[in-house]
Formats: structure tokens, sequence, C-alpha cells
RNA sequence: GGAGGGAUGGGUGAGUGGUUAAAACCGGCAGACUGUAAAUCUGUUGCCUAUGGCUACGCAGGUUCGAAUCCUGCUCCCUCCA
């Protein structure tokens, strides 16, 4: 075993634990790091929702960090548990997914996660390798590691039981076998979001009755979305997508408040800690605006998921297009077809055009001044475009769409 | 099994027969100011080619000139007792 230079040892402790939530125990992390050889670093990943956003990269960056310290990822895609779907933050249970399902997710998965680690480096498994091969006697022996009343003291277990609502025998299995792959794969550290605590201990459990050294936990938290206050989702429409397209991640990056542009340096890029800190202390100090930090945090996410050039694209056509008020070159477009009349009014034309939810809405926007027609002001809702007119419609500072008037 | 309380717009929550499309607050959106941020101020926030019309207060009926408001039945939620 060599010696490791133990400054080393704390910087790298010190991007390893930028921000993480939890790491338990620290110190051991710290024993670990000081061994000198490559830690095998594991994350499971349950092939159920393939449509990923910046919320699902939180852990993966993390564990590109490893991967620059010389260590071994080994992304863990959790086929065989996927059968079961992780009970964590269900109040009911979910519905298990078919192996159809699982091997398409699972690719998409894969496929977007290459953007962030170095596929040459990384240790693809699936769970089923393992768990296929227990016998019946294996898993009885397995699971009488384990009483009902610590398995109750899961959170949501808990909670679930006390108002009677049903939990599936087969959902205290899962904690189990995630923890299960830890010894089969003689984890060092296993990363999952804070709401895997009790999964991610329960490796640590049956890794040292199978007189292995403990796995350290490391929590990452979930991400805020573009609100800064509610976690990133779809569903809550706060989200940058990892297939969104640069000029469209540029825009929703640039709109972050302040505060949670730090938040995202920490979680979201792969700088190191030397220079997310000289970039504050430059804002700080009002060398650099905010604005140009924002901007080069933007630029890096977009040449992580599509490329360089397109992140410069994004950023310049952006930025004349917000400053000087203009126009921007490319916005998506739209046909409205007239009426009787051979013409439109400006109300319906907004709402179709997907400008506004509603001509109501639309209305509200022209009175209020939000509305432009190639730039120019138009405040009244009645106001008719022509039909075989082409112009662009603006809606707001950042919403363009040109439009085109058909026929009936 | 019994007793009581509740269900209102995206959220919290007022309103107990008529000027209530429904207070207030939050959230959302837009305008001003800025740095495309924050804070602040202003406006707006059911739907409809619209000085008007339509639909809405858990669901279904009823009383009334008129109901979110009164009556009946139903569904769901909460609290207490056994």
């Amino acid at each position: 075993m060599t010696t490791v230079d133990p400054t080393s040892v704390n910087q790298a402790l010190d991007l390893i634990s930028r921000g993480a939530d939890e790491i338990l125990p620290r110190d051991d992390l710290q024993a670990k790091l000081s061994l000198g050889r490559p830690l095998r670093i594991k994350a499971g990943f349950d092939p159920t929702a393939p449509d990923l956003h910046l919320g699902h990269t939180v852990l993966i960056n993390k564990l590109r960090q490893f991967q620059d310290l010389g260590h071994e990822v080994i992304f863990l895609i959790g086929d065989f548990t996927g059968l079961i779907g992780d009970p964590t933050g269900k109040n009911a249970t979910r519905q298990p997914l078919t192996e159809t399902q699982l091997r398409e997710n699972a690719e998409t998965y894969a496929s977007q996660v290459f953007k962030i680690l170095d596929r040459e480096k990384t240790r693809v498994e699936y769970n089923s390798r393992w768990m296929n091969a227990l016998s019946p006697q294996d898993f009885v022996r397995l699971a009488a590691k384990l009483t009902v009343a610590r398995m109750l003291e899961r959170d949501d277990f808990s909670k679930r039981f006390q108002s009677e609502q049903p939990i599936s025998i087969h959902e205290f299995l899962y904690p189990l076998m995630q923890g299960y792959d830890s010894v089969a794969l003689e984890a060092d550290v296993e990363l999952g979001g804070t709401d895997q605590r009790f999964n991610l201990l329960m490796g640590r459990e049956l890794q040292r009755d199978a007189g292995q050294d403990p796995q350290v936990v490391l929590m990452m938290p979930i991400l805020e979305g573009l609100d800064g206050e509610k976690k990133m989702s779809k569903s809550l429409g706060n989200y940058v997508g990892l297939n969104d397209a640069p000029g469209e991640m540029y825009g929703k990056l640039m709109g972050i408040s302040d505060a949670l542009m730090w938040r995202y340096f920490d979680l979201l890029s792969l700088k190191s800690n030397d220079e997310i800190a000289a970039l504050k202390a430059d804002v700080a100090s009002e060398q650099m605006s905010p604005n140009q930090a924002k901007a080069e945090l933007a630029r890096e996410l977009i040449t992580r998921f599509h490329d360089a050039e397109a992140a410069e694209r994004a950023s310049r056509s952006a930025g004349n297009k917000f400053k000087a008020g203009e126009i921007p070159d490319e916005m998506p477009e739209a046909a409205v077809a007239c009426d009787a009349e051979g013409s439109v009014p400006l109300a319906i034309l907004v709402r179709e055009s997907g400008l506004a939810k509603s001509a109501s809405e639309a209305r509200g926007f022209i009175t209020q001044g939000a509305v432009r027609i190639d730039g120019e002001l138009e405040q009244d809702p009645a106001y008719r475009v022509q039909r075989g007119e082409t112009h662009v419609f603006q809606c707001g500072k950042k919403r363009f769409v040109r439009v085109t008037v058909t026929d009936q």
C-alpha cells in the first residue's frame, strides 16, 4: 500500500463533499481516499424515467468527479430491482415495469449519461447478473437478515403502515436487494439521493455481515428547479431537459436567480472548487457581473449536452437579442387560419400561436402592452392581421413566434 | 357501531339568500426599474372573435323571482367516543 499525500486527499475530499447533503461516515471516506488505490464507486439507477433533466445529472456529475480522481465508477442499472419498483417517496405501491420497458429505458439512460461520464472508464453493470443467480435458499437467507420492525423504521413504510395503506411484501425486498448489490460489487462508496438513505445504509449492514469493509454512503440533494423553490421536475415545468435545444437551455439558465446560480455551479458544474471560488470572488468584487458568471455556467452545460459551437451560438444570439431588445434569428413558426373576413383578430392569433393559453389571457397580454408585432407595440385585441401576412409576434420579453395567416 | 366538523378559483382561505366571476394572502403572468437576477412599484390572473354571452363554490336533485349561501340524498376527508 502506497502512502498518499495528505494534501491531495484533502483536496479530493473537498471536491467530493461539494454539494453533498451528507456523507456517512465522513471519516471513513477520508480513510478510504488515503488508501492509495482506486475506490469502487457505485450508483444504482432505476430505469423508470428515461426523460432526463439536469436534476438527474447531479449524481452523475459526482460520479464524474470520482472518475476524474482516478476511481472506478460502476454505473449500475437496476434491471432486476426495477421489477419491484422502489417504494421510496411513493405512498402507493408502484406498478412494475415490463422487461421491454426496462431495457428501453436503460438504453436511453446510458446514452444520456455518457455525455457526462467517460465511457471508457465506466463499468456498466446490471444487477440481474447476480440477482438471477441467487437461489431461493440464498434469498430466504438474505431476507432473514432483517426484521419487520427494522423495515418499519423506514419513514415511508411506517407512515403507510400507520395510515393503513397497503405495503406489499416484495417492497420490503427492495432495500435488501439494493444492499446486496453493494455486497456483490464490494463497493467502497455508494452514491444516492437523500431519499435513498435507508437503502444506502442497508448496504453497509449487509456488507459488514458479509465480512466486507462497509461502504461509505454519499447522499446528494434533490436539485431545485428553475424557480429555486421546488424540486426540478417535468410536471412542474421548472426543468432543463438534457435534450432541450441550445437556445432554450441558454434562455432557461440565464433566467435563474443569482442565489440559484451558485447552487447550480456546485451541483452541475465540473469546474474545480478553486475555479468556482475564483468566479465568486470576481463577482463579489464586481470584476465580473453576475450575468457573465451565469453565462459561463450556461455555456459549460450546453457544451456538455450539445457542443462548444452550439454554446457559442446560443450565447451570441441570446446576447444581442436581449440586450438590444432585438428579434432573434431562430424562433418557432406557426400558421393560423383566417376567418370568414379573411383576417384574424390579434387576440385569437396570440392564442392560436401558443403565446397565450386562452383568448382571455391573450387579451390581457395585449392590453397590458406585452405584445409586439415585428417589434411594434399593439394594444388593441381586435386589431386584425390580414390573410397571407407573416410577422414576428412577441409576447413578453422572451417569447417569439413567426406566424403566417393562412387561408381558412 | 355512535357523535360532531368539513369540502369554495393553481394554493391557503373569507363569504351563510340578491351590486359575488366570488374578499384577503400566496403563487403565476405582464409592465416599469435592472444585469435576461433579486428587491420594489403597477397591472393582471374562469372561458368565449367579447361595451355582450357562457360556465363556476364536492356530486345529484329540490325550495325560491333569485342559491356558494336554505332543504333532501350521495361521495370523500377530519376529530372525538365505543
